[in-house]
DNA sequence: CCCCCGTCCATAACGCCGTTATGCCAATAA
DNA sequence: TTATTGGCATAACGGCGTTATGGACGGGGG
């Protein structure tokens, strides 16, 4: 049934297929307009063609939406996997930290859909769709365990416990920001190091090496 | 093709007027359906009106979001103002973010709206909408203080830093509640109650009385 | 008294949206 | 060659927010 054509390479030149140009219209759109800006008439008027080429190639709006959602987890993934591994795990939870709020900061529509609820042209998260949002847990858990085994938290930490509260800080410290809550006295880097440091420290650290490591690991 | 009669359930005399049954039909759909089931010709049609009722009452459909977002802030303000006052600051600041999760989940369209940057029927949030959210810090930042004034938080302890620091953290909590996020052995209150107890034991309290307090609290 | 004016709102239209039935056309398969 | 199929344009449907127009009605001033 689905007819992955296996020969794009037809077309000679640099013309990308319809169904990669639609997409990138869409990213493209969503990134510097926002969702309000992003309707199937408006992305087939870009590329020249008519509302059946939305249907022809994703079914749907939703389902187009869908294909730029995962290319977005991917790129958020990409972005986690960059942080490098590093000696002190405390710091190395603050890197990935930092790449999780840098990501919220960069792509804040695709952020938003991804963990915001916001609903995009009538899209919503499928269950797939979420345990790939719950892959990216993976890594500040790991990182977690490294902090209890080099001693720096409680040998007994429950890092799985302790990631999802971790999971709740970074969304909440994300949305909030962009809503433009965060004002005053204290900006959101300000709250993001008063958050992982004293994450840090209930969870065993040393209050001075909580700190020090969180500092360094969101300057890096 | 409309009937005369606008409205065959109307008592003749008393009846409530056009403008506050049009709030009450868009806060009822808002809470039942969701935002995607919001609409000017939706809401008119329940009540029997034309379209342009929603023009003279409210200048646009965002007004007339605004003024729902309006009504659902004072509930959200008469919640938290329950809670009672408590010998122990730490059991009180827990049940306020008990009544602050409450909300949350009572009412998540109008949360999502209020601080979640969820767009509804083109509604975007204004300065003073904002102040009015940034209103309701004052509760926790007080009594996070008398937990510093009782001995049980470090004596520097920083309330507007660390009062921004729980509200990221519950409304991430609630965002990720709400969106599925918080899935397999952990649910939200555990997280809630690691949170708080976290929050608490960081900033000096005895962790078995952080515990307490906060399990004590949360029940409430 | 009447008229005049302002408020409220119904009608109907405009241009947007997502979606779909229809059918043409080109390339491929037989 | 002919038959089949996949890609896409055309044009339409119903729903959306919004607005120009004008009718109904009521209170206040001549």
């Amino acid at each position: 049934m689905s007819t992955q054509n296996p020969d794009p390479a037809a077309p000679g030149r640099g013309a990308r297929p319809l169904r990669r140009r639609l997409l990138d219209e869409a990213a493209r759109v969503l990134a510097e307009e926002g969702p309000g800006a992003l309707s199937a008439r408006r992305l087939v008027r870009a590329v020249g063609a008519s509302t059946m080429a939305v249907y022809t190639h994703f079914g749907s709006m939703p389902e187009l939406v869908r294909e730029v959602m995962k290319e977005g987890v991917e790129r958020f993934l990409a972005r986690v996997r960059e942080v490098p591994p590093d000696a002190d795990p405390v710091r190395e939870l603050a890197g990935l930290c930092r790449a999780y709020q840098e990501f919220a900061r960069a792509e804040p529509h695709v952020y938003a859909v991804l963990f915001g609820g916001s609903a995009l042209a009538g899209f919503e998260l499928s269950e797939t769709d979420r345990s790939m949002g719950v892959a990216l847990l993976r890594f500040p858990r790991d990182a977690i365990r490294r902090c209890a085994g080099a001693g720096r938290f409680h040998a007994d930490t429950d890092a799985d416990l302790l990631v999802r509260q971790l999971f709740a800080q970074m969304h909440g410290l994300a949305q909030l920001t962009r809503a433009g809550y965060i004002l005053g006295r204290y900006g959101p880097d300000d709250v993001l190091a008063g958050l992982l440091r004293d994450l840090a420290v209930a969870a065993g650290d040393n209050p001075t090496q909580a700190t020090t490591s969180v500092r360094s690991g969101l300057a890096g």
